[in-house]
DNA sequence: ATTTTTGATGAAGACTTAATGAAGATTCTT
DNA sequence: AAGAATCTTCATTAAGTCTTCATCAAAAAT
C-alpha cells in the first residue's frame, strides 16, 4: 500500500480527500503544519505528498525546499492562489510535480495523485524473483512451494516482495499489520521478522533473504 | 535534445508555446490536427505531448488513448475547459501525467514540461562523480559498488556527497548525526572520518577523497 | 630545531540495538 | 466456554556501533 502525507491546515479539506484517497485504498496521513510533517518524511516511508502552500507555521515553499534536500518523491502542491509565477516557482524552481488551484474537487486531485505515481513505478519487475505472491490465496510463493503465513506475517513479507531492494522501517511496517493506530511495542516487527526468517530457512537453509538495517528496518534481498 | 510534440489547432498559442520551448533548448515540434500527430509518433522519438483536446479531425482523448495503447510517455493536456469530469477522465482514464487550462501562460506550460520531464529522467546524476546515494537502501554508492555503512558513517558521507568540494566543520557534522544536542567529544568524528575513509579505500587503494582541513574540518573531493 | 598544536590510528570499554526463546494476552474457532 | 492459533511482551543473550583514550605522526608556531 500506498502511503500519501497530506500537509493541509483545513480540517475540512483534509478529510475530504483523505476519505476518498482511503477509499482508493491509499494509505493517507495528515498533517496541519509543516514541522510534523518534515519531521514523520524523515522517518516514515512515503510516496507523495499532497501539500498546500498556505501553512501557519510555514510556507509550502519552504516545506518543498526541504524535503527536496533528501528526496526526489512526487509532491503535489494545492494553492489558493492561481498565480502563475508561483506555480513556476513551485514547478520549476522548486521541483514539484503539479499545481492544483482552490477550490479543489477530491476526485480531481485523486486523479493527479494516480498519475504521479503511475509514473514513479511504471511497471512490475519481471518475474526472476525467488518470490511471488499469491493474493487469492493470501501466500507468498518461494520458489515454488507456498508458505503457510499467519496474517501478520503475510502482510510484511508481501509488502517486502512488492517493495524488494528497499528499507522499510519498523514504523511503517507496523502500519501495514493495522489498519489503525495500534499502540504496540514497535519491536513487535522484530518477532514477525524472526518467524518469517524461520519459516524461509525451512526452505532455503543457506540464503538469508530479509536483510537488517541497524536503526532503520529491514528490507528484503532479491 | 528533447523533442516535444505540440497538437494544437491554434496558430498562436502554438507558436507563442514553440517559442519558448526552443528558446529553452527544446526540440519541437508542431502539428494542427490528430492524424499527423499520430504519424509523427509512430516513427519519431518524442519525450513528451503537449495536447490540446479541441482539436478538428478527432477528440484529443482519442488521440491520448492511440498513444497511450504503444507508449508511456508523458502527455501534458491542454484544455479551453474547466470541467472537472474532463481532467479526471483525462488523467485518471487515459493516463494523461498533467491538466492545464486556458487561457494559458507559455511560461507555465513549459515549467510542466520541465516537472514532467523531470519524473521520467529522475536524476541525470551529472554522473562524473564517483559517488551517489541509494536512498531506499540507505546506502553510499561509490564506484557502482554500495557501501555498508554505520548509520553515523551513513549520515555523515552522505552529506558530504551532497555538498561535495565544500569544507564542513567538526561541529556540524556532529550535529547531523544526533537529532538531540549531545555532549559528546568533537573529536569523535575523526573517528568517524577515519572509518569512512577505511571503507574507500578497500574500494579504491590510491585515491584520498576526504581532504582534511586543519582546524576547520573535512570536505569531499569530486 | 624545538615546541606546540592538531589530526591519525588502534584498541578498549560503554552503550545501543537486534535476535532469541519463552510466557502471557488476545483473538478466533468450534 | 475451551482450545488453538496468533500476536505481543519480556528477559536474556548476542552483536554491532559509538565514544573515549593513549600514542604516534604531521603541520604550524616560536
Amino acid at each position: 500500500m500506498q502511503t500519501i502525507l497530506i500537509v493541509e491546515d483545513d480540517k475540512t479539506i483534509a478529510e475530504s480527500i483523505c476519505f476518498i484517497l482511503e477509499k482508493d485504498s491509499f494509505n493517507c496521513k495528515w498533517f496541519d503544519n509543516g514541522k510534523d510533517a518534515i519531521e514523520y518524511h524523515k522517518d516514515n516511508e512515503v510516496d507523495l505528498i499532497l501539500l498546500d502552500v498556505g501553512l501557519p507555521d510555514m510556507s509550502g515553499f519552504d516545506l518543498l525546499r526541504k524535503v527536496r534536500e533528501k528526496s526526489n518523491i512526487p509532491v503535489i502542491i494545492i494553492s489558493a492562489r492561481d498565480d502563475e509565477s508561483d506555480q513556476v516557482l513551485g514547478l520549476e524552481g522548486l521541483g514539484a510535480n503539479a499545481y492544483v488551484t482552490k477550490p479543489l474537487s477530491p476526485r480531481l486531485v485523486v486523479a493527479h495523485v494516480r498519475a504521479q505515481l503511475r509514473m514513479v513505478k511504471p511497471e512490475v519487475k519481471s518475474g526472476d524473483s525467488k518470490f511471488s505472491i499469491n493474493h487469492a490465496m493470501q501466500r507468498v510463493v518461494f520458489l515454488n512451494q507456498e508458505l503457510t503465513l499467519t496474517p501478520a506475517e503475510f502482510k510484511i513479507l508481501s509488502h517486502l516482495v512488492k517493495n524488494p531492494n528497499r528499507v522499510h522501517s519498523r514504523e511503517y511496517l507496523m502500519s501495514i499489520i493495522w489498519d489503525r493506530p495500534h499502540g504496540s511495542d514497535i519491536k513487535t516487527i522484530n518477532t514477525h521478522i524472526k518467524s518469517i526468517r524461520k519459516r524461509l530457512h525451512e526452505l532455503d537453509e543457506d540464503n538469508e533473504y530479509i536483510e537488517t538495517h541497524r536503526g532503520i528496518g529491514y528490507s528484503l534481498i532479491e
